[in-house]
RNA sequence: GCCCCUAUCGUCUAGCGGCUAGGACAGGAGAUUCUCAUUCUUCAAACCGGGGUUCGAUUCCCCGUGGGGGCACCA
């Protein structure tokens, strides 16, 4: 069966022809119940990014969608850059985006579960060696400057590589058809052998990941478009091994935005590091939010769904086809949508969270009522939790940045020394019960001097805040405390 | 250089032969609110070019051009 080279063998669960439809027949493929094996395999050599953290979505979106089985493989092989820290971040990754699989390594790193295992390259060396004797065995492989090489069938002739600037051995041979659940039809020309095992004993990136796919029994390989060129040596294995081979799907990439410059994202441009998102306390709902929609719609309007909505709406014909820019504004809006309708208990844990890695953090945490209050404010103002500490650092110390801009700015309107006089010699007869004590207050003394509300909010506002933005200037004096809210307006008044 | 993929506002995208080419982010202008942010209203903003096919192309085909990826004893 693996005499030919003609290659149809990409057809992959081999449904109907016509290719012209053919993302219409695919779409009737993807059927709920089936038995969906995908992989998310990536290599703990480099920092978790944007990238990768899409290309694991897709594949657990896939899986939950058609009721199937996500597995994580890790590729170690590379000895040399691998580091257990990069593969911490792997399972914390995953894990904090929601991202939850069937089978591979358990995400505390101990152990793993599945019955495919192991789920660790380095671990898999004597099925390699296994596989290897088979191509071996069957004529589809041979030694050649002590590395092995995987053997093309077909008429053999030689031709001059004006570019590797050598003489080169092709093989006549039909292209390798494939049919990608994404792309539609993909022609690629395959006519040199290649190695699948280097001459230090080590087999190369090709041949484990198609022997891993067959042992694991993967069904559909979703992944990259920077692998849709390697995709015709992988079909040869298969056919190399006799083995059908699973249905592709090639996923746009991520590149960067305008303002970052050409070319695709890569773990040093800004913004592309999942662990950044992580650390400034972004919703890990919003990210993945913002991912679904980088290459992929449901059809229609939406935008902002929930996860289950999305793995409800989801499928692989569905997904675009041309890459797509990165924009962090639009993931800072979404966050911000996401962070809007927290419940206040959700925004709180978010919020201790965030300042117990702060260094002004002890001091905000110090007493947890009044702690919760000022969140309470501060949650319908911010677009991040990681505005937190600038935003409401007044509440926490007496000792609070001036915006001196704002200052120049409101100190030259009207009468501010006058309405702060005014404002100190009425605290002691205003109650600061609530809120609408707090308003009354003010209002009687601006009624009693002709003027309104708004004549003496902006310069109280500086004088407590040290800023023009923020809580109601009623909510934050009441929180305050005459106390302090009296030596505020005296210090400013003071400064001039 | 060769091969593969791709092409609608600045960005993400809807559109699957006939539409005032729709939405969202970002940007501009207003409104509301004690400030700021939110919210609301509103404005500006796109079918890469050339050939076909068709009564009719953003849509289908071809050729350019642009963008992206790949051409290893890397993964």
């Amino acid at each position: 069966m693996w005499q030919t080279c003609l290659g149809s063998g990409a057809t992959g669960g081999g449904t109907g022809s016509g290719f012209d439809s053919a993302r219409g027949f695919l779409l009737a493929r993807t059927s709920p119940m089936s038995q969906v094996r995908v992989r998310f395999a990536p290599s703990p050599t480099g920092f978790f990014h944007i990238g990768s953290a899409r290309t694991a979505l897709f594949n657990w979106l896939y899986a939950r969608h058609t009721g199937g089985t996500f597995i994580l493989r890790i590729e170690d092989t590379d000895q040399a850059r691998n580091s257990e820290e990069f593969l911490r971040l792997i399972y914390d990754s995953l894990t904090w985006l929601g991202m939850d699989w069937d089978e591979g390594p358990n995400p505390n790193g101990v152990g793993e579960r599945g019955a495919f295992g192991p789920y660790r390259q380095s671990q898999r060396a004597h099925i390699y060696k296994e596989y290897l004797q088979k191509l071996l065995a069957a004529g589809r492989a041979y030694e050649k400057d002590g590395a092995i090489w995987f053997k093309m069938l077909g008429e053999r002739y030689k031709v001059f590589d004006d570019h590797r600037k050598k003489e080169v051995e092709k093989v006549k041979c039909d292209p390798v058809v494939i049919d990608d659940q994404i792309r539609g039809r993909v022609e690629r020309q395959e006519d040199e052998d290649f190695v699948i095992f280097r001459s230090d004993g080590n087999p190369v990136f090709h041949f484990v990941n198609v022997v891993d796919d067959i042992t694991m029994q993967v069904s559909h390989i979703i992944r990259g478009e920077d692998h849709l060129s390697n995709t015709s040596k992988h079909v040869r294995l298969y056919e190399g091994f006799g083995v059908t081979p699973p249905v592709f799907a090639h996923i746009p990439l991520i590149l960067k935005s305008p303002e970052m410059g050409q070319g695709k994202m890569s773990k040093r441009d800004k913004g592309a590091l999942i662990e950044e998102y992580q650390q400034r306390h972004f919703l890990p709902e919003a990210l993945v939010n913002y991912l679904a929609l980088l290459g992929w719609n449901p059809g229609d309007d939406r935008e902002k769904m929930t996860v289950a909505e999305i793995v409800q709406l989801f499928d692989l014909p569905a997904v675009n086809q041309s890459n797509a820019k990165f924009d962090g504004k639009k993931l800072a809006y979404l966050n911000m949508v996401y962070l809007l309708e927290q419940p206040t208990e959700k925004f709180v844990a978010l919020a201790k969270d965030y300042f117990a890695k702060i260094p002004a953090g002890a001091a905000a945490l110090a007493n947890e009522a009044y702690f919760r209050e000022i969140m309470t404010l501060a949650q319908p103002k911010i677009k991040s939790v990681d505005e937190l500490g600038a935003y409401t650092g007044y509440f926490f110390s007496d000792d609070f940045p001036v915006d001196a801009k704002v200052k120049d700015k409101v100190m030259a309107k009207g009468d501010p020394k006058t309405r702060l006089t005014e404002l100190i010699a009425a605290l002691s007869a205003m109650d600061f019960s609530t809120d609408a004590t707090v308003e009354a207050g003010i209002k009687t003394l601006a009624e009693g001097k002709g003027l309104g509300f708004g004549d003496y909010q902006a310069v109280a506002r500086l004088a407590v805040t040290g800023t023009n933005a923020g809580p109601s200037i009623t909510a934050i004096f009441r929180v305050l405390g005459k106390d302090r809210v009296a030596s505020r307006l005296q210090k400013l008044l003071a400064s001039g």
